[in-house]
RNA sequence: GCUCCCAUCGUCUAGAGGCCUAGGACACAGCCCUCUCAAGGCUGGUACGGGGGUUCGAAUCCCCCUGGGAGCGCCA
């Protein structure tokens, strides 16, 4: 079945490892079933949503090497920005309100806090007091007139079982009673992730949601709008989190594993994807994949269900990978900014193939530079130390060695192994 | 507190009752190769959180415990 997924992120920061791993997946679910890939912003927080992190957003994604059929910057048959589809919200706001599942609350975030508070301290479940639950049109109008503003929740149905099928976790099972009403739309008219996000799945045809695990036990309350709304109810996937390396869940803390800083640190986005793909997913072989490979490992059954750890060190290794992919222009482009700049191609083509096992990263290139192009204006410190440890008795045997002219250099070098009894770094070093 | 999720080497994982004296990859160590380094080759060590069941047999099934995590927001 051709699966329309989405990567739905709100533009308030920069893209970091947990959400590129789910765009990576949703992505390559998509394009391994021949469906669609959406990317769809979900700007209602006007306060933390900027422009400036839009932007980024595509530019990260773009050279992580994705793309999308349906979003923003390339249209389709939607508005994909949800500062742009109010319009769309409020008429099915109106639909819920008709059957009578909404009401207005009036109640202030600072009494919100407080009654939260106390639940807790009381050893009770944190939920909506239903304050505003049954008031009277006399009690609502009262409160119009006064023109204290008003959120609009969702009347969650009492008892009611809502169960679920997903991908990873397999069967779920919610109780409505341990859901408390939850705010739809906003004091200031905007809608709430609860509502928007699900309404703009099931209009966009969305039928797999493939998110973080954070998002398992908020299920229960979308599937809920979409059954009073008779809106269809996508499948389900939700993957695990992605920790950091101390193993605590990704977060400011981890501000270094964002996308575009390993970009900036030089990480080629092969690299990030061969790693990201293999957390929480198993692939069934064991070397470097390229895009077409990915799709055609990707499965959602090899979904794993615990949280996985990112690692630099394997990242590291599908760095190594990743150069040794590269086509011989492409390394070369990519290390240019650390070449002599008077260098010919010839001899950049030569340099670069010689020096490219040795690269990680592309500043790496310019001490390579430095040995084959400049005058090395010292000697490494190990290099010195190696020489002072090796002492005057090899540098005699050294010279006898090179002194006889029938010799050829491997020779020489055997011989001089052989009669100071060194071998490897101890013999090369000093020499 | 309530609801839910998770648990195999240091890390990522294979494992859907006997094929497991638990396999692979990364990392690590040693050796080989070698005009250093890198790359490459070979070898090695280290894991089923604990306790109860079920079964002829359990890493695999059930229960409890422990540990970790998420949600319960006018954040998404």
């Amino acid at each position: 079945m051709p699966l329309v997924t989405r990567f739905a992120p709100s533009p308030s920061g920069l893209l970091h490892l947990g959400n590129a791993r789910t765009a990576l997946l949703s992505y390559l679910a998509a394009r391994q079933s021949g469906g669609r890939f959406i990317l769809r912003v979900e700007d209602t927080d006007q306060a933390r949503s900027s422009d400036e992190h839009l932007q980024a957003l595509f530019t990260d994604l773009h050279w992580f090497g994705l793309d999308w059929d349906e979003g923003p910057d390339v249209g389709g048959p939607h508005e994909y920005r949800q500062r742009c589809r109010g319009a769309i919200y409020q008429e099915w706001l109106s639909r819920l309100d008709l059957a009578g599942l909404t009401y207005p609350c009036y109640c202030t975030p600072a009494q919100l806090n407080i009654d939260r508070k106390s639940q807790l301290a009381a050893g009770k479940p944190p939920r909506y007091a239903g304050t505003c639950r049954e008031l009277s049109i006399e009690q609502r109008a009262e409160r119009e007139v006064q023109g204290v503003p008003a959120a609009l929740r969702f009347r969650v149905p009492a008892g009611q079982l809502v169960s679920f099928h997903d991908a990873v976790h397999g069967e779920q099972r919610f109780d409505s009673d341990d859901i408390g009403d939850f705010i739809i739309r906003r004091a200031d008219g905007s809608t709430a992730f609860f509502f928007s996000n699900a309404i703009d799945d099931a209009l966009m045809g969305i039928n797999l949601v493939l998110r973080g695990d954070d998002h398992l036990t908020n299920t229960p309350r979308q599937i809920l709008i979409l059954q009073a709304l008779e809106l269809p109810i996508p499948d389900y996937a939700h993957v695990a989190l992605l920790l950091g390396m101390d193993g605590a869940p990704l977060s400011k803390r981890h501000g270094a594993l964002s996308l575009a800083d390993l970009r900036q640190r030089g990480f080629l986005p092969g690299a990030v994807r061969n790693h990201l793909l293999r957390l929480g997913h198993t692939c069934t072989r064991d070397g470097w994949l390229d895009d077409e490979a990915m799709r055609a490992e990707f499965s959602l059954s090899r979904l794993g269900k615990a949280a996985a750890k990112f690692d630099e060190a394997q990242l590291r290794h599908w760095q190594k990978e990743a150069v040794a992919h590269l086509s011989s222009a492409a390394f070369q482009d990519w290390i240019g900014p650390y070449l002599p700049p008077q260098l010919d191609a010839q001899r950049a083509g030569v340099f670069a193939a010689a020096v490219r096992p040795n690269i990680e990263f592309p500043a790496d290139a310019k001490q390579w530079a430095e040995v084959a192009f400049g005058t090395l204006a010292h000697y490494a410190p190990e290099a010195m130390s190696a020489m002072l440890e090796a002492g005057e008795p090899f540098y005699e045997a050294a010279s006898a060695v090179f002194s006889r002219p029938d010799l050829e250099f491997k020779q020489r070098i055997r011989e001089l192994g052989q009669a100071t009894g060194r071998k490897g770094p101890a013999l090369f070093m000093p020499l």
